[in-house]
DNA sequence: AGTCTTGAAACAACATAAGTTACATGATGG
DNA sequence: CCATCATGTAACTTATGTTGTTTCAAGACT
């Protein structure tokens, strides 16, 4: 399977945000991230339900940040975009009626909970402020680089 | 995307294989595992070239163990079977050119890079004798189960 | 020779994330 | 109010990768 991109997206979406003047739409969030803006109100939608932003209709209208970006952990934006299954690897049945499969499976799902457990341990423990801040950092050294020119984007 | 199961079905093929008599066909793995005898060689095939099993063509012949369960890891199994992919979760784009995708892509790998170290650090550490070891524990608590019953594979 | 079994290529089926189309709804501004 | 802009959402299509299937070649045993 292809990986699921929508934690890092999204991720992308609300640092830019918070350097961008007025609301953002759709489209010109679109465009930064090389897709569709169906595709970003569909996934925007989880993080509006949460909180993390808001949106307008009309004139003027898209999407806006509704906290600061300090407040805002990895594992926020993990749960806001529905939680995604963590790995790509796993067991062959669920409920399997053989004793070696169940062996087995507990094996793997000792292995796998520890794993995800220290995952969005870590998640919980980055605030979009600090991925803001290495930005920041990176940008010092590279002032050259600017990425979405003319899409309305800073750097 | 629905998520690989190589792993597991391999290590549930290996300890049936360590408590059968001789070799064991494709079709008979096929059957226990809910599959197909193709998809068995296609798999078995990894672990044969690291010489976790061997098979012979012909009258008689079929898949053994090329070695005791207690010198098989889940982590060799798990490199055998091509070393798949861990999560399902990940960047947009690998090589991205926005200083801020690069700080995004930055914090999430290296929070992906320590739960998948730790995960192959404890795959490592397991032996497919253990879990057999559990396999006899569930035995012993669960005397009446019997799984793949008729195909012949004891228990 | 005939049967059993693996080896491997080629193709089909299936699941899911992502992309697209289409249209309804609401807000702004003339 | 009416045209325009923007989101909201359903339905459908595309893309990708695992899994399943068909098919045939080749080796091994009786």
């Amino acid at each position: 399977m292809r990986h699921d991109s929508r934690l890092s997206r999204m991720l992308h979406v609300l640092i830019h945000m918070d350097r961008h003047e007025g609301a953002a739409t759709s489209e010109t969030i679109a465009a930064m991230l090389n897709t569709n803006p169906v595709v970003v109100r569909r996934t925007m939608a989880g993080l509006r339900q949460k909180g993390y932003v808001s949106s307008e209709k009309g004139h003027g209208g898209g999407w806006r940040l509704g906290r600061p970006l300090s407040e805002m952990t990895l594992l926020d934006i993990y749960e806001a975009v529905g939680e995604p299954a963590v790995f790509a690897v796993g067991p062959a049945c669920d409920q399997p009626a053989c004793l070696v499969e169940q062996a087995v499976n507990a094996a793997l799902s000792e292995a796998f909970e520890e794993a995800e457990k220290l995952l969005l341990s870590r998640f919980g423990k980055v605030t979009l402020a600090d991925i803001a801040r290495d930005f920041d950092a990176r940008m010092a050294r590279h002032p050259a680089l600017v990425a979405h020119a003319g899409a309305g984007w800073h750097a």
